[in-house]
RNA sequence: GCCCAGAUAGCUCAGUUGGUAGAGCAGCGGACUGAAAAUCCGCGUGUCGGUGGUUCAAAUCCACCUCUGGGCA
């Protein structure tokens, strides 16, 4: 049965991987719902990168309310924790105005923190965790994968969490130390214990998968990426880079920065650090669609 | 027109005295719980320019042809 004023779902869901035309669709929701559209990129949030992370310009931005976009500074470090701390607040308000909350984004980590909550961890000392961060920088993980200090000293002290993870794997492990030397718990246990309430699900969640034809992503990809060079990509990074930020930040290893970088300090030439960028854009791509393709359900509308 | 150098994976190129080929990049598949645009794991995807010839055996040697660079006219 058509209803002549069909409800809106509680909430709305839109991933795809980079390029997919999320934005536009999610505007076409947006307007269908009188909804509000909740980042759920990971990248986009960072207030000094806008071309290059294509975050949301002004005549998007006017056509509906865009909330958690550019809204922090790239010195600071940014989570999946802070995220879901933040999409609290905001949907308390969006529920209480009576619009829809429509989530849009690539970072499958988020979605699935916004569905499943996440492991009560407290918030460790940032002196620990720096310590494990200079540990890593000395074992010479960087080299190889073989003899890392970090894989020997996590078997020391929590072989249970060692056991679960790869040697080579510097991210996770580092992860798992810090949350051992901070909390004296391992992190499995940690990940073992109840999430607690997810953000969202309790009414009716329509979940939207765009999936273009690889191929034609990678077209997209690529022509995208043009007109981001057109637009000021490269001025855009120099500015950014003249703040100094901290290399090991999470914003630095956006796609674009590092390429550009490099371009910008005369190890590459510009052909070279466009290429790069696109190829790196590209392997993005695969890398989320392998997510949405086997850790999401199959409850997700496909749409090319 | 003549001389020289090339032609091998999508790209750049290795390939020993003949034994049906391998690197980097790209690509493909996978993992994923607080930096996730991160961090990791796995996989060569090939009419060796073409046609003949020599040989038990040709990417490799010979001939001719095609194409691409460079040089001489």
């Amino acid at each position: 049965m058509m209803s002549p004023y069909p409800m809106p779902p509680e909430t709305v869901l839109i991933a795809g991987p980079t390029a997919s035309g999320k934005s536009a669709y999610a505007i076409k929701l947006a307007r269908q719902y009188d909804g509000v559209i909740i980042n759920t990129d990971s990248m986009q949030v960072y207030r000094q990168l806008q071309i290059v992370t294509a975050r949301p310009a002004s005549e998007e931005l006017q056509q509906c309310q865009h909330v958690l976009y550019g809204h922090r500074d790239g010195a600071e470090s940014y989570s999946v924790a802070c995220w879901l701390e933040e999409v609290g607040n905001v949907l308390d308000d969006v529920r209480d105005r009576g619009k829809t909350p429509i989530f849009v984004g690539g970072t499958g980590l988020y979605f699935r923190g916004l569905m499943e909550g996440l492991s009560p961890v407290p918030v460790l000392d940032s002196g620990i965790r720096q310590k494990w961060r200079d540990f890593a920088k000395s074992s010479g993980l960087t080299e190889g994968k073989t003899g890392s200090l970090l894989y020997e000293e996590l078997k020391k002290r929590d072989p249970i969490a060692a056991n679960s993870l790869r040697p080579s794997d510097r991210q996770r492990l580092i992860r798992a130390l810090e949350v051992i030397d901070s909390t004296g718990k391992s992190i499995v246990d940690w990940q073992n214990q109840d999430k607690g309430q997810a953000l969202i699900g309790g009414g009716e969640v329509k979940k939207i998968l765009l999936m273009p034809q690889r191929s034609q992503l990678h077209s997209r990809i690529n022509e995208r990426f043009e007109k981001m060079v057109s637009m000021g990509a490269i001025e855009e990074v120099k500015q950014f880079l003249t703040l100094g930020v901290d290399p090991a930040l999470p914003v630095m290893k956006a796609i674009g920065v590092p390429q550009f970088s490099r371009f910008l300090t005369g190890e590459t030439s510009l052909d070279e650090a466009i290429e790069k960028a696109k190829a790196a854009t590209r392997q993005y791509a695969k890398r989320q669609s392998t997510w949405f393709n086997n850790q999401f359900g199959n409850d997700w509308q496909r749409l090319e």
